[in-house]
DNA sequence: GATGAATGAGGTTTCATTCAT
DNA sequence: AATGAATGAAACCTCATTCAT
C-alpha cells in the first residue's frame, strides 16, 4: 500500500535509483551465468544495465561484492520458495514428491537463478565465503526439506526404510544436473532432452525405489510417468 | 633395435623432452581445475611443472590450445576405460551394474580427470569446439555403454522395461554431481560426504528401482548397501 | 550555437578529451616515421603523447589501427593539397611546373608528413590494404595532376611530346627522393644536401628536357638554376 | 686456379661449412628485403637456409651482426660491379651514359640486392653504423663514378655545363625510385611499370636535358628512346 | 547520483639468445 | 660443427578501478 502511494510521488529519477540495484544485478546475472566470473567484464555488465560502467561502483565496491550480491541476490528467493514448499504437508508422501520435484523444476530449475548452481559449482573454490553461504541457505534447507518428505513416507509406511541424509542427495542429483546441463552442453548438444520426460523418468524411478518391498499399492505407481508428457 | 640401445643411453635432457608434454599437460590439468581457465596463469603452470613460461609454447600454440590438449589427454583415458568396461559382459545385469559404478569412481570420478567434468560445465559455453568432443567422447560413449548394460537386463527379464536413454541420465546424474561435489562444495562442507556409502545408496536406489514388479529375487537385494561401509 | 557557447564553457579536461586522438596520432607519426613500425613502442607514442598506455587503446584497437589512422589522417591532408594546386592553371607551362614543385616540398615534402612516404616504402608489403589507399589517395592523384601540366605544355607547344604515364614518374622520383633522404640517410649525412638547389637542379634539368627541339626560348632556359636564390 | 684445386681436396662437409655463411646469407637477404629488419625472425631465415637456429649462431653473433652481414656482403657485390663499370670509357659520353644506366639495372636494380635501397631507407635511422657505411661504400661511389662520366661529357662539349654534384642525385633518384618501387607498391600496384620503357624515358629525358643549347648532335638522340626494345 | 575518460597492474605471447649434448 | 630445447626479457593488450566533472 505505501509503495504504490510512493511511486505516484516519487519522481522518475528516483524511482530509477531504487531499481538501480535489481537491474544490475539481473544484468550481472545473466553474464555471470553465461560467461563465468572471469569471463564477465564489468563493461558488458553495465551496458546491459544501460548505466555508466562508474554507476556499477556506487552500488557495489567492486567485482567480487557484485558477484556476492547476485549470489545472494538470488539465493534469497530460491530459498523463499524451497520455503513455500514446506508448507504443503498434506496428501500421499508420493504425490507431495511429486509436486516437490515439479515445483523444483518450475520455480528454480528452469528459472535463469538455477544458473546460479552453474556459477557456484565453477567458482566456489574462488569465493569460499559465499560457497559456504549458498550451502547454508539453499542446499541445506533443500535437503532438509526433501528428507522431511522422505522421513515421513517411511514413517507413514508409504516408503521403505532408506538413510535419508544420503538418499536426498542421490535424488537431488538429476535434478541439478538438469539444471546444469541447460546452462553447459545444451546449446550444444544436437537431441535436447525433454525436461518434462527427464523429471518423470526421474520420480518414476525414485518412487519404484523407495516403494517397500511388500509393497500392495501399485495403482498409483504406473501412472505417472505416462501422464507427465510435457 | 637401436631405440632400445638408445633408452639405454639417452642422456637425461632428452628423456625429459619426451616426458615434457606429460607434465606440462598434468601440471595444467591441476590448476584448470583447481582455478577455472581464466583464474589459470601461464605463469604458474609453467613453475608448477618447472620450466619457464616459454617452454609451454614450444608445445602448445597457446592457452586454448593448453586447455583442449589438456581436456582431450584426460579424455581418452576415459575413453579407453570406459570402452573396456563393455568387454565384461558375463553374469547378472544387477552384479554388471554395480560393476561399472564401481569401477566408474575408481576410473574416473575419483580421479584427478574427474575434475575434467567440472571444468567441461563451466567452461563449455566459452569452448563450444571442445564440449562437442567432450560430449561426442566421453558423455555418448558412457550413455552408450550404460545403456546395454540396462537393455540386456531388461532382454533378460532381471530389469522392469523403461525408457533407457532418459534412464541413464538420471543414472548417471548422481555419479557425476559426486565428481563435481568433490571440486566445488567438498572443501567448504563441513560433513564430508562418503563416496562409497553415496554410491551404494544410489546403486540400490536403482537396482530397486529397476527390479521388475513380480520381482522375486528379494534375497540379494538389500545386501549391496550395507555391505559397502567405508 | 550552443557549440560556441560551449567551446567558451569547456573545461580544460574535456577540451583535451576532442584533442586526444589528434595528439597521439601526431606522438604515433613521430615515432613510427623514426622507428618504423615494429621499432615504435605502444608505451613510447603514449609517454610521447603523455598519456597511459592504455589511453591509446580507448581510441585505437590496436597497434595496426593505430598505423592505418596515422596514415590515413596524414594522407588526407596530403590529398587536400594536391588538391589546391590542381586549381592554379595560369601562366605558362614552365612557370606552373615551377610552383607545383615549389609547393610540393613546402607543402608535403618538407612536411612531417613526408615522412609518409618513407613509411609507405617500408611497410607497404605488411599492410597491402593501406598501401593500396596511398597508391589510390596519393600517388595516383599526384600523377593526375603532374600529368596534366605537362600534357597541357605538349598542346601549348611548350613541351615537346613525351609518353606523359613515364615522365610523370621520372620526374617525381627525384621529389620523393629527396623527402626519403631526409628521413633516412639524412642524419649520416655529412654534407647535407640543399634542397633549394637541389629543386632547383631538377625542375632545370626537365624543362631543358622537355623545350621543344627547335625551341627558341633558350632566354630563361639557362636563368632558372642560376637566380634560384638560397 | 688454387680454388680448383681445393675444392678437388676439399671433403664435401667442409666445403659445406664455407658455404654455410653465403646460404645464411642468401635466406637472410631475401627475408630482409620481403619482411624488414624486425619482421625476420631467426627462425624463419634458419628454416630456408635449411640448418638449425643454433648454427646461425656460429656465424653471426646475433641478428644485428646478420644484418650488417647481408648488408656488407650484397654490397661489396655492388662496389666491384660499379668500379667495374668506371674502366670503360670509351665512345660518346652519351653512350657511356646509357651503358652505365642500363647495367645499374641489370646488375644492381633489377637483382635480388636491390632490395638492399629498400632495406636502407627503412632501416638506417635503427643503424646508422651501417647506413655510414652503405654511404661511403655504395652511394658515394656511384655518385663519383657517374659524376666522372657527366663531367667527361662537359669537357667534351658534349654536354651543357651542370651543377655535377647535385645532378647525379637528380639523376640517380629515379633509378632508385624504380627498384624500390619493385619491392613496395609495386605488388599492391594494378599496372606495372615497364623497366625497359622507364628506364628510356629517364635516359632521353636526361641526354635531351645535357645537350648543349646549340646542340647540332641530334641525329642520336631521339632514336635512344625508340630503339629500346623489349 | 551519474558519468566516462584515464589509469596501470597483470596477463598472454613472441622471439633473440644460450648451452648441454 | 651442429643441434634444438630452454630461457626470459620485452612487447602487446585487457580490464577492474578511480576520479574530476
Amino acid at each position: 500500500m505505501s509503495s504504490s502511494v510512493r511511486s505516484a510521488l516519487t519522481p522518475r529519477w528516483e524511482r530509477r535509483k531504487e531499481a538501480r540495484p535489481a537491474e544490475l544485478l539481473a544484468a550481472a546475472l545473466e553474464l555471470f551465468v553465461e560467461k563465468g566470473y572471469a569471463g564477465t567484464r564489468l563493461d558488458d555488465v553495465a551496458a546491459r544495465a544501460q548505466v555508466s560502467k562508474g554507476t556499477l561502483y556506487l552500488y557495489f565496491a567492486n567485482k567480487e561484492e557484485l558477484f556476492k550480491a547476485v549470489v545472494r541476490e538470488n539465493v534469497v528467493t530460491l530459498i523463499r520458495n524451497s520455503a513455500e514448499q514446506a508448507a504443503l504437508a498434506t496428501g500421499s508422501s508420493e504425490s507431495l514428491l511429486r509436486t516437490l520435484v515439479d515445483t523444483w523444476w518450475e520455480e528454480f530449475g528452469n528459472t535463469q537463478a538455477g544458473g546460479i548452481s552453474k556459477l557456484m559449482m565453477a567458482e566456489s573454490g574462488n569465493f569460499p565465503e559465499i560457497a559456504r553461504f549458498f550451502l547454508d541457505e539453499v542446499i541445506e534447507p533443500w535437503h532438509a526439506l526433501l528428507g522431511q518428505v522422505i522421513d515421513r513416507g517411511i514413517a507413514r509406511g508409504e516408503f521403505r526404510s532408506v538413510e535419508t541424509s544420503l538418499y536426498v542427495r542421490v535424488m537431488t542429483a538429476p535434478l541439478v544436473m538438469l539444471s546444469l546441463w541447460k546452462h553447459s552442453f545444451g546449446p550444444c548438444s544436437a537431441q535436447a532432452i525433454d525436461p518434462q520426460q527427464y523429471l518423470a523418468t526421474m520420480i518414476d524411478a525414485h518412487l519404484a525405489s523407495l516403494r517397500p518391498a511388500t509393497a500392495p499399492p501399485a495403482i498409483a505407481s504406473s501412472g505417472g510417468s505416462k501422464s507427465h508428457k510435457r
